[in-house]
DNA sequence: CTCAACGTGTCG
DNA sequence: CGACACGTTGAG
């Protein structure tokens, strides 16, 4: 009873809030009035006494929610650095918005504690029940539609089956709004407000499985049958069959799936993120006939049909194009609202063949490809079913679109299909996903790659649009050609048959890219070095070339990003909550024998790419193989565009090492990322532009331990400060006035004409600083190495390793100053001009007293016994 | 009672 | 549509 009032609902507004309100409205304009609101507290205040009313309209007045103290968001500290934390007294802010820290938003928001069930008015007994099915119905339920909170056993209503939304705990679409057709126009999972707008909230799965049931696939069926959406999406064992039996409720009238203004509002919101595009906003409102937020995707697949003619046409453009290689539509000029509200469309679209439902999208991909297995019947998709079914099924093609062009893992699981990429932003690589289109000209087998391909390209497109535009670069004059062509090239050649698309993918950067697109790079010279030469020293030579990235061309490094757009467009949820399940579960509804950690043994000996392949072939699977332990080390190294999908799937992941390296990351990507990285340590950046590194300046990573910026374009003496330097906003109370970067232990320079300003920061902002590269740095000298070492410092006892290869001021002189290091351990000073073999030997005689080092290779000094 | 912060309205 | 502001709810 307590919470929701149907009835009293409206009564409570107008009056009570009314006069509540009124009397606070001074004190808001004082406070508030400075700036915005002004007039608009008076006449807002009232209005909301007002409006909440409406709101609730639906039936139930709305029970808060309230934080569940358990997820990984709540048991977070402040970041101390977010907009609400800012703001917050605590740390110096006024205290006006009163938001949680951004990375503190609850995942799975519940209901209040003195939530009683509008029948009974007890509160929940689930903890009383161990079955179950006994266990739901005996929750309370807040009906996402009414707001009605209510136990599924006291209601009357058992013919209609309730929607449980996965996403949310305790939150359904109740049996009588179901059955009623009620499209909540609200509706928006109860405590999501803004969990989807913020810029750092971490959308993420709710578990709604939390409860306990989530993964439970079956139907629920008691009091009242309810369907969980997810359950839907991803059960397998849902036949075709049984679709006919649920749909109803969900469909409206007329049996067209909900309007959008059904989707909830956090759903929304995560559009809203990546909606920039008026494109996108007019063809929704024109056609896209929305998604019901509710998953049923699975159920319904007809759904998908949907779709608006655009995005059909669109799709088929971008195929037509794509496989001719002509230009994408898009102009150049778009910019990021072009591309989000391409992409836009794209989250639609998907949305609408998706569940809303985050949680579902974990396993979007997947369930798609389920559904379409299972359920391919269901309609007009035949044709994406069967692309989509022969894609489940036959693995090699699959194998053959992951491999594409994409070199790491990570952009695998982008594509499309793949599980992990798919399920971290829902969206965005769903897009041009089969379902969405009906009327492919290709024959269904062809179709997987080719939307695979399609995928890419216009992923490529998008982040060349987007870095074309970050370049400022006349985005006009930019040869359409060009880019076509390349994404194209990149496409084929992976998608062809190159498997291999590592390989391809470098050689396009490198020529492609910097044959047209960036004239400026080639021209440009880096420490006296040109950069020709320093991408074409050969490698075997260059001490670098060993390691590292060896100067190669850069990809198309300074453009930057692949739209950060695109990545807000994506809802991250962090790994899922709820474990997942410990034994798969077989299509007889029994488990396989082998536990899920027996299993995950075997999938450790896979790739990246392989786990790819796998996370498609059931859901169970899909989440087996995000397990973290699995990709601890993500390698995106020059993955030419760094898809939101990808971002998502990053996150999901949460590596430990993460390698950006000669990527086209955007400085919004990269401070999304790291924002959302908590735990890594290994952060490598080489050949990256300068404007992406920069969000290091902004983000925290306090954990980072090493920061690999070799070849940084434009990374110089006074990006170093910005990057070194304490944060200067400090407030009272606001963090400390330390480097972000002073837990770095292994810093890698190689490349940049940095001088000693730079080292100077260095030494005063990383105290922990072991191994430090600074090859190719041809500013750095004698005196660079004398301040390493000189007295006082802290790099001069922390120093294990440093890289002075290929510096040539560095001279003989240097080694009687790394004589003062009491931890040296290894001194690379080849292809270095001016220090001669005669010095290192002197050195290592003069060292041998009292430590044994030697000449592992010219100019090579290692300490013995140690490891290199 | 205090503190945190949800949910909504308004403005730019 | 996002940023901001704030009344009010919820927890302790």
């Amino acid at each position: 009873m307590a919470m929701s009032l149907s009835a009293d609902d409206e009564d409570y507004d107008s009056d009570t809030a009314e006069q509540q309100r009124l009397p606070n409205r001074p004190k808001p304009k004082m406070a508030a009035s400075t700036a915005t609101t002004p007039a608009a507290t008076t006449s807002s205040s009232t209005a909301t006494a007002v409006k909440l009313p409406s709101n609730r309209t639906s039936s139930g007045a709305r029970r808060r929610r309230t934080r569940c103290r358990k997820c990984e968001a709540c048991v977070r500290t402040e970041c101390g650095e977010c907009h609400f934390c800012k703001d917050m007294k605590k740390f110096g802010g006024p205290g006006r918005m009163k938001q949680s820290c951004i990375m503190r938003q609850c995942i799975a928001p519940v209901l209040p504690h003195t939530a009683v069930c509008v029948v009974c008015g007890e509160a929940g007994k689930e903890d009383t029940l161990d079955d179950e099915d006994e266990k739901f119905n005996a929750m309370l339920m807040e009906c996402s539609i009414c707001n009605e909170i209510v136990h599924p056993n006291c209601l009357k209503v058992k013919d209609a089956a309730g929607v449980v939304n996965d996403e949310l705990p305790n939150c359904w679409e109740c049996p009588k709004c179901n059955y009623a057709g009620k499209t909540g126009k609200q509706k928006r999972g109860p405590g999501f407000k803004y969990a989807s707008n913020l810029p750092g909230s971490l959308l993420r799965e709710q578990k709604a499985g939390r409860d306990g049931r989530e993964e439970g696939d079956q139907t629920l069926t008691g009091a009242a049958s309810i369907k969980r959406k997810s359950e839907r999406e991803e059960t397998p064992r849902l036949k075709n069959e049984d679709l006919p039996s649920r749909l109803p409720p969900l469909l409206t009238p007329s049996g067209l799936p909900r309007p959008r203004s059904e989707v909830p509002n956090f759903l929304r919101k995560k559009r809203k993120l990546f909606d920039d595009d008026e494109e996108e906003e007019e063809a929704s409102s024109k056609k896209k006939p929305k998604k019901p937020w509710r998953s049923e995707e699975p159920l319904i697949p007809k759904l998908s049909h949907m779709r608006t003619e655009e995005e059909e046409d669109n799709s088929d453009e971008e195929e037509e194009r794509q496989e001719k290689r002509e230009p994408p539509r898009r102009s150049f000029k778009k910019d990021y609202s072009t591309v989000r509200k391409e992409e836009v469309h794209e989250e639609e679209r998907r949305e609408e063949r998706d569940s809303p439902f985050r949680s579902l999208k974990e396993f979007n991909t997947l369930k798609k490809e389920e559904d379409q297995e299972e359920d391919k019947d269901e309609d007009d998709e035949e044709e994406e079913d069967e692309s989509n079914g022969k894609r489940v099924r036959d693995s090699s093609p699959a194998l053959k679109n992951h491999s594409l062009s994409l070199e790491s893992d990570a952009s695998r699981c982008s594509s499309p299909r793949a599980g992990p990429s798919s399920e971290g932003s829902e969206t965005q690589e769903k897009a041009p996903r089969p379902r969405a289109r009906r009327h492919r000209r290709k024959p269904p087998n062809r179709q997987l790659s080719a939307e695979l391909s399609k995928q890419l390209n216009m992923e490529i497109r998008r982040t060349e649009h987007s870095l074309a535009n970050e370049n400022q670069q006349p985005l006009k004059s930019e040869p359409e050609d060009s880019e076509n062509e390349e994404p194209k090239r990149g496409l084929r050649n992976g998608t062809t048959g190159n498997g291999g698309g590592g390989g391809g993918g470098v050689e396009r950067g490198a020529g492609g890219e910097g044959g047209g697109e960036r004239p400026h790079l080639r021209a440009r010279e880096m420490n006296g070095t040109s950069w020709e030469l320093r991408h074409f020293y050969p490698p075997q030579i260059t001490p670098l070339g060993l390691n590292r990235s060896s100067p190669t061309v850069r990809p198309l490094p300074a453009r930057s990003p692949p739209k950060c757009v695109q990545m807000e467009r994506h809802v991250i949820r962090p790994p899922p909550i709820c474990p997942p399940p410990d034994r798969l579960p077989l299509a007889d509804g029994r488990n396989h024998i082998a536990p899920r950690e027996a299993w995950l043994a075997i999938f450790s000996h896979l790739s990246h790419r392989e786990l790819c392949v796998c996370m498609r072939v059931c859901r169970t699977w899909n989440r087996w193989c995000c397990d973290k332990r699995l990709w601890t080390h993500i390698d995106l190294k020059r993955c030419k565009s760094i898809t939101p999908l990808m971002l998502s799937g990053i996150i999901r992941r949460q590596p430990i090492t993460l390698d950006l390296s000669w990527t086209n990351i955007s400085k919004k990507q990269l401070s999304w990322l790291i924002n959302r990285l908590p735990g890594l340590r290994v952060l490598l950046l080489s050949g990256c532009s300068w404007v992406a590194v920069s969000a290091l300046c902004t983000s925290s990573c306090p954990l980072l331990r090493t920061l690999d910026l070799q070849w940084v374009e434009g990374l110089k003496d006074p990006q170093m400060r910005d990057l070194l330097s304490p944060p200067t906003d400090n407030r009272p109370g606001q963090m400390d006035t330390r480097s972000k970067l002073r837990n770095v232990t292994d810093l890698r320079l190689a490349g940049l004409d940095i001088t000693d300003c730079s080292l100077r920061l260095i030494i005063k902002n990383m105290p922990l600083l072991s191994l430090l590269d600074l090859s190719y740095c041809n500013h750095i000298n004698d005196q660079s190495v004398n301040l390493l070492t000189a007295a006082g410092t802290t790099t001069r006892d922390s120093l294990t390793d440093v890289n002075l290869s290929v510096c040539n001021r560095v001279t003989d002189q240097s080694l009687s100053y790394f004589k003062r290091c009491g931890s040296i351990c290894r001194i690379d000073l080849r292809f270095s001009k001016q220090v001669s073999r005669q010095a290192c030997e002197r050195f290592i005689a003069e060292m041998s007293v009292i430590v044994p080092f030697k000449l592992q290779e010219d100019k090579l000094l290692q300490k013995l016994h140690s490891t290199p």
